[in-house]
RNA sequence: CGGGGUGUAGCGCAGCCUGGUAGCGCACCAGUUUUGGGAACUGGCCGUCGGAGGUUCAAAUCCUCUCACCCCGACCA
């Protein structure tokens, strides 16, 4: 390709709006363009990474027994009204009407479609194991879009879906999608863990997020420093740390002034107490009744073994005026001393055995200190329901857990029958008895990865593409356009690794070599060679990695084969 | 949806407080000189100042409403 005619338009300043530096530099570099919030343009260089990514997807699928489909993005709401998720999903599913005023939406994910399709045509136990994917491009109206292509409303995806005759075949094939998954991140260049996650509203028992560890991350995941557990902070197991059995060292709870100090770092400052001493006590809405839950100062509540834990369809933390009628307190005084106006009163496992403890006192500007729990209060039911933090103790051994943050660009869950019994997708095993498929569902974000792979690489300077998920291999520079030795040598070049089969740019632009050098840094190709007028005349050509390495000088008559060498 | 912020040339910004002929840098076009890490000079092109309404002799500037976008939170296969 010669970049006289590559559309790739580079941008000296920053744009405004891009704050991560994935998003930052596919700008400056051009490789995207913004058309409204969360909806992006790809331009050539982009298109062309995502067409490795998706080739390296590809091969993977492929080898592991999967086959490629092509599924509509517009989707009749009948399916969805059957899946139940016409109701379950919403705002965040686009929906519209066609001229005759028939609802539909734009997919975000395919299961309603794929589940259709099999169980019209597949009614045999012998038509099974089956696993269609297809690459697609996915539509979810994001509250809100955010840094770039990380979290946008448009974007692209590899779902597959698996359809098995029971759970041991069903978790044979989720094995399988496991196993091509790790292959897939790790052809692409990217420091990644799998982690055990929750499962969330798609249902189904088991679930692994593939993230890669980047400080921009969304997720938050911790891992254990000696064995291979590792999990999203919000699945993420707590072994119950031994209940305290100190005795209380005051003989009842004293009163004291916290004049406007709401938060718990307030007052532990006021007071000189760490944090870890306080008891929080946060009211929660929980399918519309109150309930209080307790945990320990320095903790984390976890909305989700919340849920899970309560068994409820909805939490939220209570308003303000709520946490008036609990409390009789503004925000920020809450404690589970005397008369709380709550259905119920449960606790993390931390907060077991406290003593000497800090809380609220349901009054305004007053905490409550030599608080113990047992004495002083009593909780319903103790669960575990706190985020893991940093040092948490592993579950599955002796070790200590460390904390993350990534970016999911995959996830797989097994599904067992959710979809097929709502939808009727059935097969007859071999005693001739009808029973619903097991499913599997597995997912990679093709755009998502395009731009972890950047946060994961790139310098100052610009981005530092994993060779396997470059637009090029190599970037051809010749350095001074007006001396013809150098543009024959630059021509014979490309034309030489053209032949062989090389992905190759050529800058033939009349550009001075410091904006050559500038945008190629930008566009981020890994091998660069830069032809100048003194190495031209002693046959010599300067090669550069863009990842880290010096400047090597390379005979014109062997650099076609270093670089075969180098990218074979 | 709650909080904060920004909309002025293709991009990045100043001007707004204190109303009075719409500016700067980059990019782009032409020319000259340059030519190994974003060249210099000269000339040139590009604007309904996000939109609507209002106040005023006069609005980018003041007022009201509205839209878009960004950040934090909530939300989220």
């Amino acid at each position: 390709m010669r970049q006289t005619r590559l559309h790739a338009p580079t941008i000296k300043d920053d744009p405004r709006d891009a704050e991560v530096v994935s998003h930052r530099l596919l700008v400056r570099a051009g490789y995207i363009r913004k058309l409204a919030a969360g909806i992006y343009d790809f331009l050539p260089l982009a298109t062309r990474t995502i067409q490795k990514i998706s080739n390296i997807i590809r091969g993977e699928m492929n080898r592991a027994g999967a086959q490629e489909v092509f599924l509509p993005a517009v989707q009749p709401a009948e399916i969805w009204v059957e899946s139940g998720r016409w109701a379950k999903y919403g705002p965040e599913l686009l929906r519209f009407k066609d001229r005759k005023g028939a609802e539909f939406c734009l997919g975000p994910t395919h299961e309603e479609v794929i589940v259709d399709l099999v169980r019209r045509d597949v009614r045999s136990w012998r038509a099974l194991p089956l696993n269609l994917y297809q690459i697609q491009t996915k539509f979810r109206d994001e509250v809100r879009p955010r840094a770039g292509l990380m979290r946008g409303r448009e974007f692209v995806m590899k779902d597959a879906y698996s359809f098995d005759v029971d759970e041991a075949s069903a978790l044979a094939s989720y094995e399988g999608m496991y196993a091509a998954y790790e292959r897939i991140f790790q052809r692409c260049g990217l420091d990644f863990r799998a982690v055990e996650a929750d499962t969330g509203a798609i249902g189904g028992s088991r679930s692994h997020e593939f993230q890669v560890l980047a400080l921009s991350g969304e997720d938050k995941i911790v891992s254990c420093g000696q064995c291979s557990y590792a999990a999203n902070v919000e699945q993420a197991e707590l072994v119950r740390a031994p209940t305290n059995t100190a005795e209380p060292t005051c003989a009842a709870p004293q009163a004291v002034p916290t004049p406007n100090q709401r938060t718990i770092a307030e007052v532990s400052a006021a007071l000189g107490v760490p944090e870890s001493r306080f008891i929080k006590t946060l009211i929660v809405q929980v399918d519309g009744a109150l309930v209080a839950v307790l945990l320990r100062g320095d903790h984390e509540l976890n909305e989700i073994k919340l849920k899970k834990r309560l068994g409820a369809n909805e939490i939220a933390l209570a308003h303000e005026g709520q946490v008036l009628q609990a409390t009789g307190a503004p925000v920020g005084f809450a404690g589970p001393v005397g008369s709380l106006n709550v259905s119920r009163i449960i606790a993390d496992n931390a907060v077991r055995g406290m003593v000497d403890a800090v809380t609220g006192a349901n009054q305004a500007d007053t905490h409550l200190t030599g608080v113990a729990e047992g004495r002083d209060f009593k909780v319903s039911e103790f669960f575990d329901l706190r985020l893991a933090v940093e040092n948490d103790p592993c579950p599955r051994c002796s070790g200590a857990l460390r904390t993350f943050s990534g970016i999911e660009v995959g996830h797989v869950f097994y599904l067992g029958t959710k979809y097929s019994e709502a939808m009727k997708a059935t097969y007859l095993d071999e005693a001739g008895h009808e029973k619903p498929m097991v499913m599997g569902c597995y997912g990679v974000g093709v755009t998502r990865i395009m731009a972890a792979a950047i946060e994961q690489n790139h310098d100052e300077n610009g981005i530092v593409w994993p060779a396997a998920i470059a637009p090029f291999h190599v970037h051809v520079l010749p350095l001074q356009m007006n001396v013809p030795e150098v543009v024959e040598a630059a021509e014979a070049l490309y034309k030489a690794l053209s032949d062989a089969g090389i992905e190759v740019l050529l800058d033939d632009r009349e550009e001075r070599a410091g904006s050559k050098f500038k945008d190629a840094d930008l566009y981020g190709i890994p091998w660069r060679v830069a032809i100048g007028a003194r190495g031209v005349k002693e046959g010599i050509v300067e090669l550069k990695p863009r990842r880290g390495g010096e400047v090597r000088n390379v005979p014109v008559a062997s650099i076609v084969d270093e670089l075969k060498a180098l990218l074979a």
